[in-house]
DNA sequence: AAGATTTATATGTATGTACAAACAATATTA
DNA sequence: TAATATTGTTTGTACATACATATAAATCTT
């Protein structure tokens, strides 16, 4: 009954899906050492070198304190070092984060691989640029 | 760069949108005094009043002990009272909780014609059910 | 150039969700 | 019937994310 119109509203299936994705890249990414998040912002950081936070925020979609908070602690890792520049602070991977390149790449292409053999590729891949088309929609009305 | 990278991810794609409809939800849901998940859970129980919390967790898709929280919660606002059956604990919910039963339906209307006014109504919905369908799939092949 | 405004970051706190382990009740098997 | 396994719930803990507010630097105004 009440399961027809769950499974009809927006905030729940796009909520389900979520939590069903993360749980896999948690998976996936497990090997990195580190939260998928944590993993898109070094390659963020891979990308350029002494980008700004708020530039973080922008590409990740997080809100500012959020990117804080992961700097903070991929800094406590060792992985990324700041540079306070007036009142920006820019970060630069160090060694250590320059060594989990490659292994980030590949947990990211086993997530890819996963997914998509469950979709199919070309199911999984519209899929994907369509929920960002939503998403760009969805913030720009309001 | 990156950018082109991060919205071929249906980990970083499905987690924004979720992250927006989550925030939408939480606005339309404000006037109840609940959040979306509250809400939605005591919309199991008006449903089925006695419901057990296993029953809440596969509709819901949540975890048991995700349940046991929103319940405890739930339970402290006076909107839902549980009665221990053996091993089982069923809920029902008080006057106070029925008293509400109007206010979230409204919600969850009001919802519902707020994203489909920007995503259009056929593609609001059909959006809703395929993501229903894609995360049926990514659940079963596991 | 002093004061006011804007901008980038940081901090305290809150919330939803989950895992792992614990517990308690029921069912099964020896 | 005692020992064991299974099932439903709870508890301790952890984590990603966000909001509101604070701070500090830069820009603009008069």
């Amino acid at each position: 009954m009440l399961d027809n119109y769950l499974k009809e509203c927006l905030y729940f299936t796009s909520s389900r899906l979520s939590r069903i994705v993360t749980k896999m890249a948690e998976d996936e990414f497990a090997m990195s050492g580190l939260s998928p998040t944590y993993a898109y912002l070094l390659m963020a950081v891979y990308d350029k070198e002494g980008i700004s936070q708020k530039e973080l925020s922008g590409i990740l979609h997080l809100k500012p304190s959020t990117v804080t908070r992961l700097i903070e602690k991929l800094n406590s890792k060792g992985l990324v070092y700041s540079i306070v520049e007036g009142r920006m602070s820019l970060i630069y991977t160090t060694e250590k984060g320059k060594n989990l390149e490659k292994t980030i790449h590949e947990c990211w292409m086993n997530l890819r691989r996963r997914y998509r053999d469950i979709l199919g590729e070309k199911e999984g891949d519209e899929l994907t640029l369509r929920l960002d088309k939503i998403s760009d929609q969805l913030e720009n009305k309001d």
